[in-house]
Parts: C-alpha cells; sequence; structure tokens
DNA sequence: CCCCCCTACATTGCACACAATTCGAGGCCG
DNA sequence: CGGCCTCGAATTGTGTGCAATGTAGGGGGG
C-alpha cells in the first residue's frame, strides 16, 4: 500500500483542482482523515504541502482554507507564465528526442480528438492531458531552478480546471498550440515553440481574466 | 510561548543557511527534536515546509538531506533572478513611498558601512541586511505570484550566505547597486532600477558560478 | 575469494491521546 | 435593550507509542 500521506495528497489536491471544494471554504483535518480513512497526521502533512504549493493557506489554529484569487493575482500567474514557459519551452524544444516528441504528439493529438467542438466534446477530459503537455515541457527543460518557481507560483486552482471558459475559438487556438509547439519541437526551432508558447499564455490569459471578471460580476449583481 | 513548529521551522533554516550544516548531510528528527527540546512532530513538520522551499530533500522512509547544488543548477537559479528580480524591482520603484525609500536608504547605506573594506568590516551581517534590502523590494513589487515563484526558486542556500566569496571589487559593485537602486526610486525611474539590478544579478551570478567551480576543483584535487 | 541472503538495529511513518487555543452562545450587568 | 464577559464545544498543536521500512553487518553458499 502506498504511503498514506501521498494519497492523501492527492486526494486533497484532486478535490481542490476539480473544483470539489470552493475557494475559500474550510477544510477540516478530522474531516478529511475520515474521508480518506487515514488519521490526521498525514492530512496535516499534505496541507502543509499544499500550502507550499500555494492550494491552501493555513493561519495558525485556524485550520487550512483553499485559496481564492483576485484578478489581479490570476493577471500576475499570467504575466509569470508569460515570462517563463515560454523560455522552459525553447529549452525543451532543443533537449526533446524522438521518445519525447512522440509522447507530446500524441498528447496534442488526443487533446485535439477530444477537445474539438461537436459530439463527443469532453472538456474535463482535456485538464489532466493538458496538466500533462505543460508538465512534460517543463520536465523536459531540465532546469530544477525554472520548475521550481512555476510550481511554486502556477498554483494550478483556476487556472487548470475551467476550460469550460473557452469560448470555441480560443479553445481550438489553444489546441493548435500544442500542436504547433510539437512541430517546432520537431523542426528544432526554439524560437518558434517560444513564440507559440508565448501566444498561447496570453490566449489563456485574455480567457481566464475574462472568466474572472465575469464571474465576479455576477456574484456582485446576484447579491 | 510561540508555536514549536515555528521555532523548529526558523531553528533549521537558520542551521542551513548559516552553513551550520554541511549540504548533503542527514538531518535526523530525534537529534533536532533532541536539540531544539520538542518532540518530533513538530520537527517533521519544520523538515515538510523546507523541502516545500527547497532547502532539504525529503526521500520517503529514508530521512531528510540538507539540499546540495550543482554548478548547472546554480547557474539556473541566477537566470532565474535575472529574469524576475529586475521586474519586481521596476514595479517596486514605482509604487514605493516616502517611507520605504527612506527604509531601503538606511539598508544601502548601512550594507556599505559594514561592508566596506577596511577596519569594521562585517561581512556576516552583510547576509542579514541583503535579505532585508532584496525582500522589501519584492514585497513593495506586490505581486504575489512573483514573490512565490522566487521564493519557490532562490532557496537562498548557497546564495545567500558566502559573502566570503566576493572581491574586494564585485563586492563594492554590488554594495553599490544597492544604493543605486533607491537613487533610481527616488528618481522614481523603473527602467533604471531595473537595469541596476539586472547587473546586480549578474555581478552576483559571476562571483557564485566562480566560487562554485573554485570549491569542486578544489574537493576534486583534494581528493 | 566473492557474492548473496538473512538477521538485528536504527529511523521514519502513522495512529492515538492529551493540551492549548479559538470561536460562538448564553447569561449577566449596565 | 445593547454590550461585555464567561463558559463550552470544536478544532488545531504537540507528545508519545507502535508498526513498517530501509540499512548495515555477519554468515553461508557458490
Amino acid at each position: 500500500m502506498t504511503r498514506a500521506s501521498e494519497r492523501a495528497l492527492e486526494a486533497v489536491r484532486e478535490m481542490i483542482l476539480r473544483g470539489d471544494v470552493a475557494p475559500g471554504l474550510r477544510l477540516g483535518e478530522v474531516e478529511l482523515a475520515e474521508r480518506l480513512g487515514v488519521s490526521r497526521t498525514p492530512v496535516r502533512e499534505a496541507l502543509t504541502r499544499l500550502a507550499a504549493e500555494g492550494l491552501v493557506e493555513i493561519s495558525p489554529n485556524r485550520g487550512a482554507r483553499v485559496t481564492s484569487w483576485s484578478i489581479a493575482e490570476l493577471e500576475g500567474v499570467f504575466d509569470l507564465r508569460a515570462a517563463l514557459e515560454p523560455r522552459a519551452t525553447a529549452r525543451a524544444v532543443s533537449r526533446a528526442d524522438a521518445a519525447d516528441l512522440a509522447a507530446l504528439d500524441a498528447l496534442a493529438t488526443e487533446m485535439l480528438a477530444v477537445g474539438s467542438p461537436g459530439p463527443g466534446q469532453d472538456l474535463d477530459a482535456l485538464v489532466p492531458l493538458n496538466r500533462e503537455f505543460h508538465g512534460r515541457l517543463v520536465t523536459l527543460a531540465d532546469h530544477p531552478a525554472l520548475a521550481a518557481a512555476l510550481a511554486g507560483a502556477i498554483h494550478a486552482p483556476i487556472v487548470l480546471r475551467n476550460f469550460h471558459a473557452y469560448g470555441d475559438a480560443s479553445l481550438l487556438r489553444s489546441l493548435s498550440h500544442h500542436a504547433e509547439i510539437v512541430a517546432a519541437a520537431r523542426a528544432g526551432d526554439p524560437e518558434w515553440a517560444r513564440a507559440v508558447m508565448t501566444a498561447h499564455i496570453h490566449n489563456a490569459r485574455a480567457v481566464m481574466v475574462r472568466a474572472a471578471a465575469d464571474a465576479q460580476n455576477e456574484k456582485e449583481t446576484g447579491s
């Protein structure tokens, strides 16, 4: 049986990323422990690590809450991704071997298949594929500090779910970008890949900031 | 009494940053617990958080070790700082008010006082001042994602101690940079500050990479 | 003689029990 | 009737014991 703290970490992270628990909500230690069938100890460790990742915030003696993001902070995340991910992508492209290219190609192709509008479109299936694609690029860049910086900043929450926020046009752009990055990698052209990734992040930024603003307006109007 | 886990965190972090424990060395839970007068529980939490910061590495069932850095990884850290800190500095400069300027000025001035060659030079006193200076700039930038990225990547270990690695010339350059950044801030000129910070990081990079290479050569020769 | 396995020890991982702190509710006083 | 205080329940922080895992040393087999 795999480590209980690992399972707890994955389970809670998945809960947050899938949106099962809303931002700002309390995460009680006993509740999580019972739900996962472990004691509070591994749950506490998982929460500590998630706090370091930025997915939750812990106040002393007051427990853990899912992190919530202002629009300004969300824009900051994309600023940072725009600064770092193209750099990582360029490095990754110049280091990828045939097996890496095949794996990236498979991911991009599958994302196009399940993400294209029409019957069979499954926006939720895109989430893990997208994570895998970007994760592989970062790993391929072989730059631990950069990987740590991205991990420390992206905080995937709103960012990595919510493909539902994309309209058809921007979603297709996004999926095409992945394929184009693979093409650039095959061509061994880091600058091409860098440019596409830059566009990719800016496209995502436009979608996400718009979605966040809409959500906020809706909430203010509703109340 | 302040939280035991906080004390443990600070104590262990300080131990590592001050170089009291060499990189690669094991950090036994019981040993630390006895040394700090607490039980293993807060020590474990401290180690978990330090692992998230990157100061230690934890292998399952095999304990925690102080992270050690290859020269390539060290260069990666400075690449990242060169990409992010100038950006943060520019933002900070355009947001600083009179009180911030005074505080930065005081820090820069004091660093010049205690760091200048001659009697009274105290390289170790520079360490906390330097941390404070850079930390204030990052805070002033008011950009949580960027702050998280830097925190996640810098991992201060070798970087933040070791002012001893600087020669007189590069040390004076470094101290002057701080003062010049304050001047740029007073002038309300973000681009000026950005440029100086860029130079500042590159200067530090040259010193640190050189020092790391020397240390490695020395070790290889000696063995 | 070298390699593999097997046993004993040390250390970490987890669960549980207790102490300390926080937040809310009810009552008391002004 | 409103505000403050006190008491209580719930939750987090810490200590300790036990089980599981990794490691080192010695003995047996090839």
